[in-house]
DNA sequence: CTGAAAGCGCTAACAA
DNA sequence: TTGTTAGCGCTTTCAG
């Protein structure tokens, strides 16, 4: 039976003839707490049902400095791995009893450090982000501002803790993989060349073509789209000396790969194998199943959960351990073996 | 130069010996309107930058009533159709200065109507929701609590406005597609059933059934999902009588569609014609690419966005007028023409 | 078992 | 051009 006017603990107080203070024990349940009488809470909770009562939450932030509310800032919404994090991460934090902002920054360093700004506004508990732009973005959460954990990204010299995949180790796999079936001549797709993860992947790619001797080497790209998978693929396959393996170094750039591929009337893996990192679920739906790397995301996500609530509980700053977890190869049918 | 404790617009004024009135106005950029002094404008900034100033939202909620906030409920970030909403919703709405809420819902409609209610707790200023459970969830914003639009989906009798796109057309144009081709065997495999933009699929599927005298008919399924898409498949294709032609609702029913073809070694189209709803980008990357119906994700959202902020502005609830959008039919590879 | 009153940070009458 | 003050809704000492 919702009211005209505002519902407040005043009105349900006025009407039951109760203090304010009272309406609000009862109203928090440290009724037991205070020893309020149960015909007293009895009509408190009654009143305020009938009422309608909502509580304000503006108010009780104010009152107690704290929100329960998380902010999550995502390179984009619109990529499955980002949106899964997402999903994962609203899920779960709701469950505990959390509200949490969200925001797509664009892939656009300015539109995280604008967002970053905005949640510090907004009396936030704690922060998960998976960073897009410089370190210089997360300065104002290192100096210790609110609790802050990234996921599947970092940064080096930062105090903020992380939970990420080896992205070194990842590209590396594909390589020692597509090497043990004879390729030499492999060519790289990158994404945003400024995140580490691709950093690592690309030392990856790197390390191995040392490891083993190899001359050749092709490293183009410069962005998580399958716009610029495919138009590398594109450029990459004119070229006089042609790769015998593509590796992706994201599905997403994998998609623009295949496509470009495609069009050049090739075939896979039999005039060109392919690779990505991701393992996306679609992968097992395409022409043919490509060989990737699997990033346990949805593990990395829970992980980045507790420690943020862990930080969040911890008094005095605790040393965080960053957790670093490994991704597995899943091989399809996209490698040929080279005699 | 952030300092100790915590700076507010009084440790401000009392640095610069003047009032929290002035120190508010100059922060919120109304010192023109009180024809502020230059001088104590720049003495205003220039302490609250060496303070390390940040506004805190819960006052100014609290004070205003204004949060410039808006809650944003999907059934699932997990699924590329609804994240990329969330996407849009996410840029759009920071671009206009508010912070989103957004929330997974988990396809449960228990826990929408928990969020809802969380989120009235919020101080939200409106809310954009693709509804997962009944109309009831949505009894408390119908009385007009907080401007709600729908997107995509929506109730028939209810009073909250929607934009969508027309889901019975949808699947109509893929029927007359069909039929064109020769098709009078066609089964279809849907979402989930209390939405009402799976309804209308169903009532295209079925209207066209009989607009053409089509005995057959065969309508399975019951979540988005694609391991549903999937088991129904592998069930449709054990009956003795196999359809020429199967329509997935949704890309997520027609990925588990396509694992299941592929694993009875039927071939697309030869064997088997397959259509779909969604148009996700992946399709045109798919083994066989599948003639599908596109839906103007992203304008429906626009849309949405821009009726929800009219709404907010509105003080007198003018009456709202629903936006349906067509789809358009693309046609590809997957379906067989039998003469 | 219950209440009075102060105050979280901010804005907007109302005064000057 | 600037300041005083009340109060948004809530919790929490401190006091019965």
């Amino acid at each position: 039976m919702a009211m005209q006017g505002n519902v407040t603990i005043k009105t349900v107080a006025q009407e039951t003839g109760l203090s304010l203070t009272t309406v609000s024990r009862v109203l928090n349940g440290t009724a037991e707490k205070y020893r309020i009488s149960e015909a007293t809470q009895a009509a408190v909770l009654a009143e305020a049902k009938k009422q309608g009562y909502i509580p304000n939450m503006a108010a009780k932030t104010l009152r107690l400095n704290k929100s329960r509310t998380i902010g999550l800032i995502v390179p984009t919404l619109n990529n499955p791995f980002f949106s899964l994090v997402a999903s994962t991460v609203s899920k779960l934090l709701y469950a505990q009893g959390y509200v949490v902002l969200m925001s797509d920054c664009a892939n656009d360093p300015e539109e995280e450090r604008k967002l970053i700004k905005t949640f510090l506004t907004q009396n936030i508990e704690g922060i998960l982000a998976i960073p897009v732009g410089g370190r210089k973005n997360y300065e104002l959460l290192e100096k210790g501002g609110v609790p802050t954990v990234f996921i599947d990204r970092f940064f080096e010299e930062s105090k903020i803790p992380y939970v990420a995949t080896d992205h070194f180790d990842s590209a590396f796999k594909l390589m020692e993989h597509l090497v043990e079936h004879g390729h030499t001549l492999i060519a790289c797709i990158q994404g945003d060349v400024q995140t580490i993860s691709n950093q690592y992947r690309v030392k990856g790619y790197l390390e191995a073509l040392k490891k083993h001797n190899i001359g050749y080497s092709y490293l183009k790209g410069g962005s998580f789209t399958t716009d610029e998978g495919y138009l590398e693929t594109k450029i990459l396959l004119k070229q006089s000396q042609k790769p015998t393996a593509i590796m992706a170094l994201s599905d997403t750039i994998l998609l623009g790969a295949l496509k470009a591929i495609r069009e050049e009337g090739m075939s896979i893996p039999e005039d060109i194998s392919v690779v990505s990192i991701d393992n996306s679920s679609y992968l097992d739906f395409l022409s043919v199943p490509i060989t990737s790397v699997s990033h346990p995301i949805t593990e990395i996500t829970q992980l980045a959960i507790k420690m943020l609530l862990d930080q969040m509980g911890a008094n005095q700053a605790s040393a965080p351990t960053n957790i670093v977890l490994e991704a597995k190869l899943i091989a399809r049918k996209s490698v040929q073996y080279i005699p």
